[in-house]
This record gives C-alpha cells, structure tokens and sequence, in this order.
DNA sequence: GCAAATTAATGATTTATTCAAG
DNA sequence: CTTGAATAAATCATTAATTTGC
C-alpha cells in the first residue's frame, strides 16, 4: 500500500505543540553549544507547559460519538456473536460497516467494546452479591432482571461462545435486514479510508491534581 | 489527503478471521430466510472460535520492539523534558525521529511512555514506603539509589516540569548530538508513512481460562 | 569460557477506574 | 443516569542479564 499526500504540504495543520525541530534553533549555523542552550530553555517549564496545553480536536466540533440504533444493535449482535476485543482488521471492517448509518471512526467500535464488556462484568458483579438469596429456585425473582441480561450473564465468563440453543431476541432479526440492505454495499468495497494512528485525545481530558 | 492502494486487491492478507461479508451467503439470491440462516451457522462457537484464532503478525517474525540505546536516551530525554502522554501527532514526530536509529512504530513509542510513566510510579511508591527511616537526612544513604534514581522520583508527581537549577546527566549531551546529526533529515521531511489504526495485537496473547 | 537454567526488565495487552458530555 | 472517552493499574509474555554447573 502506498500512501500519497494531495495537499499542499505548507497548509498542515492549525497547531503542532511538539515540534522536535525546534529543538534545534535552525538561524544558528550548527553549533553544539547553541543546541544545548535550547535544550536548556525546553527543560523550563514554559516548553513542558506547552505541550500540555489544550488543541483543538480533529473532528471540527468537539463533539463525542453519538451512535444510531442501527448501530448500536450491529454492535450488540456482534458482541453476542462472542466478538469481546476486535483487532484492527476486524475494527476496519465493523467500522466500514457501521459508517453507513452514520459517521463514526474506528476508535468509537474499539471503546464501545471495552466499555460494553467492562460494563457487562461489572452488571455481572453487583447480581453475583444480590443472588445469595435465592440462589437455587431462580425461577422466582424480585430484580428486574430481562432474559437480555440473564442471557448476557451467561456468556460473558468465558470468551468462547458455547451457548447452543436458545432463542434470539428481536434485536438480531433487525440487524439481519440491515445488513441485507447493505450487502451491494459490501460488494464494491476494498475502498481505503483515512485512518488515524491512534485511540488516544489526552487533550480534552483534565489532569489529574 | 488522499490514500490510494497500489497492491492487487486479490492480493489481501493472509487471513481475514472477521469479514462481514461472511454474514450474507453470496451464491443464493438475497433471501432473508438464508440470511438468517447464515446468522444461526455464526452464533455457532464454530464462528465465534473461528475469531479467536491466531493470526500472522503484521511485521513478519511477530516480535517485539527492541530499543537501541540512541532510542533510549531520546525517549528518557523527552520524558524528563516533561512528556508524559504524547498526543498522535506528537508521537508520530517521535516515531519518525527514532526511526532513523532503528525500526520502529507509532505504538512502541505509545506504549514506551505509558510503561515508562506507569514504573516511575511504582518506583516512587516503593521508595515511599522505605523513606521511613531516614526522611531528613538523605545525604547518608543505605540503599543504592543514584542521581539518576533520586532526579527521577523528583518531577514525576506533577505532570509540568518545574525544577530549577540542577545537572543535568551525560545522556542529555548525548541526545542532543544526536538529534544534531539528524537535524537536516527533519528539514525535508512531511513524507508520510504507513500507519496502523490500532496498537492492539490480542491475537499473540493467550486467553484467561 | 560457554551454554543451559534462572532471574530481572520491559514491551505489549487487558482490565479497572475515572472524567465528563448530553 | 447513561455512556463515550481516556487514563491508570494489573497482567501477560518475551527478551536481556545474570547465575550456575561443567
């Protein structure tokens, strides 16, 4: 794969907070002792503050991922499909995917399924210290538990799905029409989209004191 | 920005464990009932194993990062310089730098910095939990705790680098000669390279039980 | 000296926790 | 209150140091 670059190289980007060439003061022919002095000016705190300092987000607006249902219930349906961590491939795919029913990039699926999975642990925990009660007649309950949750309980312990009867809820018919309506889509893909290098924007984030 | 792929599309990776494709039987005319059919065949563990299996790495060989010490000292510098958590354009900057003294990617120098943060911290703590005995008199000391050491535990609690006067190691020289030689590689750069969408490889790893 | 065995460092990943938008 | 986003902590796994027996 290679990659080229159309822009006009002068029209980069709005701010770059670490620039490694200004390590060396490039006016002064090369001298050793120039550059120390400006390492010596990078150790101040100024530099150090400055690369702290808040940038503007990728995406114009700031705003974080709203997901769509159809969306949300593709997401779902792989998840019970016993996809708990996607790798990158499998991120592009799911991405490309999911992009047709709204804009969404690939660390949006990489978050939801680590939240998703975190959060299914974590509903898992706070039942585990309320079933001491009736842990053997679990026919009878008083919490609101769905056959969602107690189906999703069920697997979430190990990353194999094992499960081999049971029947499917709604949500799943729903993602099958929506991913027959997207079949042409997929027909004509291999279309490359531009990624970024990483999940990560410490920027918007406050530091902890 | 544009990205265009220059390799024969029949010439894809090796294995594609997900590909949403697979959801929708191409050979029989879009009926939902097939469909659907498809979806009962992927709820099978059959599937969910089929993901979950080993794949190639990306860089042939499959191993790890093995930092050479000019990489080292610059990384060590500009975590003294007060970088703790690079943002991505940041640590593409670092990333191209460091690839002229060896192979390298943008997740090494990610991770390099979270590991590198994270064992600061231990550090610190255990030294904590030692300092008991002599906290007003550091001048004598039993524990083998160089300048290195002592300078490290200094500036790590807060994230903004505000010390004052003090000598700075050889290894500082030493990266800024470096970074000397290599300044004209950054007077012609902007060339983009390959990037990864995710530093995430779950396929090297084995599962908990 | 020098491999095999053991231990220490550290690169890579996953899980837990926290912050904050809506 | 829910949940997207991000960071911190814990864990796994591989490589380098180091030790050990010959």
């Amino acid at each position: 794969m290679m990659i080229t670059n159309n822009n006009n190289p002068s029209s980069s980007n709005v701010v770059r907070p670490l620039d490694l060439k200004s390590f060396i003061k490039p006016d002064n022919a090369g001298s050793k002792k120039i550059i120390l002095c400006s390492m010596k000016e990078m150790h101040q705190a100024e530099y150090a503050a400055s690369i702290q300092q808040v940038e503007a987000h990728g995406q114009a607006g700031g705003t974080r991922w709203n997901p769509t249902q159809e969306q949300i219930g593709i997401l779902e349906m792989l998840y019970k499909g016993g996809i708990r961590t996607p790798n990158t491939q499998q991120i592009e795919e799911i991405t490309d995917q999911l992009a047709n029913y709204g804009k969404i990039e690939g660390k949006n699926v990489f978050y939801w399924f680590q939240n998703h999975k975190a959060r299914e642990r974590q509903k898992i925990k706070r039942k585990k210290s309320l079933s001491s009660f009736s842990s053997h007649s679990p026919i009878i309950r008083t919490s609101p538990l769905g056959d969602e949750e107690s189906r999703e309980a069920a697997d979430d312990s190990d990353q194999y799905y094992k499960r081999k009867c049971r029947s499917w809820s709604t949500i799943d018919n729903q993602c099958f029409e929506l991913l027959e309506d997207n079949r042409r889509l997929y027909e004509e893909e291999d279309k490359i989209t531009t990624l970024e290098l990483f999940p990560l924007h410490p920027e918007g984030r406050q530091m902890y004191s």
